[in-house]
DNA sequence: AATTTAAAACTGGTCAGACCAGTTGGTTAT
DNA sequence: ATAACCAACTGGTCTGACCAGTTTTAAATT
């Protein structure tokens, strides 16, 4: 064993016996470097192997803090440690697409065929929310929509692996839905198919749920990729030189 | 976003799509620094990173290794409070082969029409190996060859979602194929259906392995409610610190 | 020639100091 | 009081050197 992996665990073990608890501000790495008696770079290769184990979270300028152990169902704000690093990447976002289409369908499958009546009043304001709103401009409603389907499938792995790919989804581009194109007839198109997937579960119509949910995945899938060969701007791609910084700010 | 995560992420991506198999040597550090364009510091940083995500392994003298499948990744440690909750209730084993059957679906469609020719003979080697071992014994040829499928459907999400998944069905049971009664029927069944899946993706059939893979896991997942229906012991239960080995041998 | 041995030539591990780039808070000028 | 600004944090990156294992190569010995 090195020095920096004594370093990481002499570190985590700071964490974990008390000493600074979740949220908690760690000693800048200078600090650390020299209480501990070893170079800067030693610090930081310590604290990257604890970042990639999502103990620990770093901001540039701010200081290293202690990961919160459960992310508390919070909106956008934080997604798994290991989450992020796909985020960014070109091709992810199709990736991701390819497999929500599935789980998707899956849970609506299982929706229709398990939801309880307690699931079927809240989806159905799930989706009254959902008709009120634009689908276009707010991507909140869609959201609820969604979730309350994934719900009401009472798979909590689903629940939980669809929780991160979505949050996954939002890092890679700024809301899926609300940068499409605000074409009256996808618009339509958008709702139409809500509509469809909602009467499906609510008729108990497993099949005809999980087609209608993996439909609208695809629809929204083509249409990115139709934008995108337009030329529009949907997708970031910090990966090579001259990056500059883009996108999603995690405390905005 | 710093350089340093964005080369973590080039090389996790490399890794995960095939572009270096497990045990496989990565580049020098110099190496990886000059190709990439960037200071050694940098390099070292990332594979701190994956470091501590135990997706490489480092010695000195020596180099940095890919991590063979085996070790318990800390990849959806994330859900560590999650882990512990599902865990030890019986249903969660039957979630996890709802999401499961989807996704290995999902997986086989896309090697079908996506596995190049390399996949293509990886994939074989994969099947001749489970082909000639007791698929009721011996659990790894399996875990193999589902491997090989996924690698092959070249989508960096679903390598990591099944990984994760399959890391929490070890954690439910031991080892799911392998606690299976060792019934010739049941046996015969499951080599049947491995090279229906095998053939339809060579074939370049993604209907039919979707299929295939599907009625698969579900083929496993109604065996396991046979065998629980009949009182044997399948769920267990292991996630404590201490107890070691109690009972049945992963064959390490 | 075959074998042993020693010396390069790798590999990762650590250090030092410098400079860039965000963040923050206090001081000053308005 | 408010705005602008600057200094002192914070992490991020680079450079080049040197130490410590490992492997390869070539010389020395048998």
């Amino acid at each position: 064993m090195g020095i920096s992996q004594e370093i990481s665990y002499r570190l985590e073990q700071l964490i974990l016996d008390g000493g600074l608890a979740p949220d908690q501000k760690i000693p800048s790495e200078r600090q650390l470097a020299e209480r501990m008696g070893v170079s800067r770079a030693i610090i930081r290769e310590a604290l990257h192997e604890l970042q990639g184990r999502g103990v620990i979270d770093t901001f540039h300028g701010k200081g290293s803090f202690v990961a919160s152990i459960v992310p508390a169902t919070r909106d956008l704000d934080e997604s798994g440690p290991l989450m992020h690093l796909f985020a960014g990447h070109p091709r992810t976002m199709y990736d991701l697409l390819e497999v929500r289409e599935q789980l998707e369908g899956q849970a609506a499958f299982l929706a229709a065929q398990r939801a309880t009546s307690m699931d079927r009043h809240r989806l159905t304001k799930a989706f009254r929310i959902l008709e009120e709103t634009d689908p276009l401009s707010n991507a909140k409603p869609d959201h609820g929509f969604h979730q309350a389907i994934v719900e009401a499938s009472h798979n909590p792995i689903l629940v939980h692996v669809l929780k991160g790919l979505k949050n996954m989804m939002l890092l890679s581009v700024q809301a899926s839905v609300a940068n499409l194109n605000p074409r009256e007839a996808m618009r339509h198109s958008i709702m139409k198919q809500h509509r469809r997937i909602y009467k499906a579960i609510l008729a108990g119509k497993p099949a005809a749920a999980r087609k209608a949910a993996i439909d609208h995945v695809r629809f929204v899938a083509d249409s990115m990729r139709d934008l995108e060969s337009q030329g529009a701007e949907v997708i970031r791609m910090p990966l090579d030189a001259k990056h500059s910084n883009s996108g999603v700010t995690p405390s905005a």
